[in-house]
RNA sequence: GGCGGCGUAGCUCAGUCGGCAGAGCAGGGGACUCAUAAGCCCCGGGUCACUGGUUCGAGUCCAGUCGCCGCCA
């Protein structure tokens, strides 16, 4: 009936422990969950964790524990932390859940059946010490040696099992031509349509049961292990119960199939726009609508680094939250660098985006409009007049943002819609300096200009609220409570259009929603 | 080495079809007071990296140079 949208995030290597980019990431995902949500679309929102693996299986191995132990241990900190972060997937898929693996075997068996995948033979490096696979890039950034322990490593052949991915490359290099939005940013685009143009082989899908012990193994020869492409990606259709197989998963939520955007950040990209995609077309699925690469975190002007003391893990994320809040963090990911491009995150900064944005901003717009609603009418919404020459500019800047709000999420431009909705507020801030209200209170022959301009001011401040809302959910809820604006659930079609505010509405005076950091 | 992108005010960046260089932040000054000493108003000659070309006219188009970055080899 409704529109199905779905969005999904990567699924987290369990090796790693949770930073700001696997925070990111699911934050912008959520953002596009929420609005989509307001807005009257059937959304669904994924993300998840990938634990299989040979790091996995030698991490567990170290610590004297099973790998799926490890795993479960390390899992709680991403759920831990999407949970801290106000994160509102509907689902949350580990590859080694059993709707998981058993729907990675059926898509091997079914792209055995279509002769997509042969025994072939891997070749590739080896490293000996550490017993690991490592691309041919790598091996040659370190001079054919081991990064680790310096040896050299081994050339390796083994036979393994190969999807035809170079028959499938010039039906997604037609589709990437004609559809600008399929992966996006414009610039990785390009990229991957460049790297395609020169060539690609076909895609090695299995490894040996005894190198790769860890991970689903193949259905067609026990030997046979799925590496990490099928079992990974697959995660995106399996976690809809995408294909059948006889579980009470089956189809459950086959109708969000093809995703509308899959966020990934940029070092995931080849596998995201080309792997993924071949995969999609050998199975017969329709491919993804959009797979948007974002970019990367620095952390005060660096690279994030352990030793150099700032990396910014779960616990720092914390940190800041405390400092600040969850959505004052969110906001300031969002809105601080196009999303798409790479960002440096820092203390000072987030201060001054704090301060400049939202204390003396939103907050103080909030504050100001409240206080004289509550002291020149008693508290209650006052009925508007007709809207003259001074409303203009508050008004075209709401019509920008109504206006423009879809579009922008639609395209993953958050900091445009921010972008908006601080024009709005800022507009706002100058109508109250222009208009002057507090002086008009004061000649009773004056009322109904007064009305109409607190109304305004009001309605716009709701305005900001509302598209604030899938950015910052907790904060925009308190300020609209301060409006009287809250109430059930309207679809974003009535709140988020200009007059919604019913004059006579009760407002109250509340905690300030930013307080200024000095 | 190949392909692509970028280089604009102290900082971050916008500049669509070529038509008098812009915004936000930071900094300086001012008038106000409803408000979170917040808000508002005023103050920007920056060789638009460099060189050459096309054009009546180039930040914008073309060629080359330098620097940075991405993808690939």
């Amino acid at each position: 009936m409704t529109d199905p949208y779905y969005v999904t995030t990567p699924i987290y290597y369990v090796n790693d422990v949770p930073h700001i980019g696997h925070a990111y990431t699911t934050i912008a995902a959520d953002v596009l969950a929420r609005f989509f949500r307001s807005a009257g679309r059937d959304v669904r929102f994924l993300t998840g964790t990938d634990e299989h693996g040979v790091k996995i299986f030698k991490a567990a191995a170290e610590k004297g524990k099973q790998p799926r132990e490890l795993a479960d241990e390390v899992v709680e900190h991403f759920r831990r932390l999407w949970k801290e972060l106000e994160i509102s997937n509907d689902d949350f898929i580990r590859t080694t859940e059993p709707r998981h693996e058993a729907r990675v075997r059926e898509i091997v068996r079914r792209l055995v059946e279509r002769d997509e995948i042969y025994l072939g033979k891997y070749e590739g490096w080896y490293d000996e010490g550490q017993e690991e696979f490592v691309t041919e890039s790598t091996a040659r950034a370190n001079d054919y040696k081991s990064a680790i322990s310096g040896r050299d490593l081994v050339r390796y052949s083994e036979p393994s099992y190969h999807f035809r991915l170079g028959k499938w490359a010039p039906k997604l290099i037609e589709h990437i031509e004609n559809n600008p939005r399929f992966i996006q940013p414009d610039a990785r685009r390009n990229e991957v349509l460049s790297k395609l143009r020169q060539g690609v082989e076909d895609l090695c899908i299995s490894r040996q049961k005894q190198k790769l012990p860890w991970g689903v193994q193949m259905p067609n020869d026990p030997d046979h292990v799925v590496y990490v492409w099928v079992d990974a990606l697959s995660n995106y259709i399996t976690a809809l119960g995408i294909p059948d197989i006889g579980d009470e998963h089956d189809g459950e939520h086959a109708k969000y199939w093809p995703a509308d955007v899959q966020l990934i950040g940029k070092d995931i990209l080849w596998f995201h726009a080309v792997y993924w995609p071949c995969l999609l077309m050998a199975l017969d699925l329709p491919v993804p609508n959009c797979v948007f690469a974002h970019g990367w975190w620095t952390s005060e002007g660096r690279k994030m680094s352990k030793s150099l003391g700032n990396f910014i893990s779960r616990e720092v994320i914390a940190e800041i939250c405390g400092d600040y809040s969850v959505d004052v963090f969110r906001y300031y990911l969002l809105r601080t660098v196009a999303f798409g491009a790479d960002g440096d995150f820092s203390h000072e900064d987030l201060r001054q985006r704090y301060n400049g944005d939202l204390a003396n901003g939103v907050g103080n717009l909030l504050a100001r409009t409240v206080n004289m609603i509550v002291s020149y009418f008693d508290g209650k919404v006052p009925e508007p007049g007709e809207p003259g020459v001074d409303e203009r500019e508050v008004a075209g800047a709401a019509e920008d943002l109504t206006s423009s709000a879809e579009q922008a999420i639609e395209l993953c431009r958050f900091h445009l819609l921010l972008d908006k909705v601080n024009a709005l507020a800022d507009a706002t801030n100058r109508y109250i300096d222009s208009t002057q209200p507090f002086k008009l209170a004061k000649d009773p022959e004056q009322r109904e200009r007064l009305g109409t301009i607190l109304y305004t001011c009001a309605e716009a401040v709701r305005l900001v609220l509302v598209y604030l809302q899938p950015v910052m959910p907790a904060t925009a809820r308190r300020g609209l409570e301060q409006l009287g604006a809250t109430g059930p659930d309207r679809p974003l079609a009535e709140t988020g259009a200009w007059g919604a505010l019913a004059p006579g509405t009760p407002v109250h005076k509340g905690e300030s929603l930013f307080p200024r950091k000095t």
